[in-house]
DNA sequence: TATTATCTACTGGTCTGACCACTCTAAAAA
DNA sequence: TTTTTAGAGTGGTCAGACCAGTAGATAATA
């Protein structure tokens, strides 16, 4: 268990959910502008150069995007960019490398579960479709794609991604899945022609 | 002394690489110390103010941690903490929400799947000890942390973390599982006494 | 001597006010 | 009308100041 010491907040925080409220309050939407840096100041008595440490830190999550001479604006994000800075610092942590491996396999499970629920008869087609060889050439990434693209959801796809993109860079093994298995557990043959 | 570097880059960027360098050069591990504010804005001639944006910035990636009268360290890894905070700015879109909201019902089943199989016993008397309505009172997150204590996968947490973090902050409901239902699956009584 | 209290230098936290570079817009000039 | 220009506002950066907290050296105490 971490211990997470002391809680202090710091004023450049309140920056932060200032932000949250003029979001909310005010309904911006990506793109539009929010109030100057002196604006802010002003409203939270904040000094400028607090006000702008707050706004340093959420332009480096890429949630906002800053002008010069023009302004401050919410950004149309991408949410998963932070996802992928997360994910960075997961990795980051050494312990968790050996997890990725379990993590992977037990997201698949999850995903080839909805596959058989939502898209079933597509998979199938699209498989078939090409014949069995045709994916095997193309590899385990583009075969697991097809799943994916029936399930249309992009931050599960994204988390596999994520893991499926860091499993390899650090194993050896290039399948942790036997595609022959996801192909008849589908209803596709595999017999070679 | 003029500054600004003619590119589009803004100084607070260059105060990320230097902190990269010094990281690197010097083989700073986790729990280190930086060189002061005042140091590195000498030594890069940049003010302090445009240090510390760059600070704020890593800061709030979790990169960094500042004590007061102490110092500038680098953090071991990040908790999905601060992050959760930010989910605010990013979630607005409809889609994007069910996509959290259907990707962490999934993550969960995987979860207690797990738990049945790896950890039924103890985690009925984990709860069974304290009682339902103590968990109850804990809320939903103390709950669920008990079946992932068992399960030893912390990348499988820290995605879990993230996702309940993120979902917190967009919705208001609380419980997005039946507690009860969980608690019964595992062989809980729930009767309140 | 061993302990406690105090001082001091240094650190981050914040503020003020200034100047620059840039962008927009509206008034002035063509 | 179109073009030019001047100004107001914005972010980018700076220097210097003061506060608040920490740690280590020093002095005072038991």
């Amino acid at each position: 268990m971490l211990t997470r010491s002391n809680s202090n907040t710091k004023a450049y925080q309140n920056v932060l959910e200032k932000i949250k409220d003029y979001i909310q309050i005010d309904q911006l939407k990506p793109g539009d502008k929010l109030p100057s840096e002196r604006e802010m100041a002003e409203e939270l008595h904040l000094s400028r150069s607090t006000i702008r440490e707050g706004l340093r830190a959420i332009e480096l999550l890429g949630l906002i995007e800053t002008r010069q001479g023009d302004g401050t604006f919410l950004r149309p994000y991408q949410s998963y960019q932070t996802l992928s800075l997360l994910a960075g610092f997961i990795f980051q942590d050494r312990e968790t490398k050996d997890n990725v491996d379990d993590t992977l396999v037990m997201i698949e499970d999850v995903i080839i579960d909805l596959g058989h629920i939502r898209g079933s008869a597509y998979i199938q087609s699209k498989w078939s479709g090409h014949g069995y060889d045709y994916w095997k050439k193309r590899g385990y990434k583009a075969t697991f794609e097809v799943i994916l693209s029936v399930i249309d959801n992009q931050l599960l796809e994204k988390i596999w991604y994520l893991l499926y993109a860091f499993y390899l860079s650090i194993e050896d093994k290039q399948h942790i899945r036997k595609v022959k298995d996801l192909f008849q557990s589908f209803g596709v043959q595999t017999t070679e022609e």
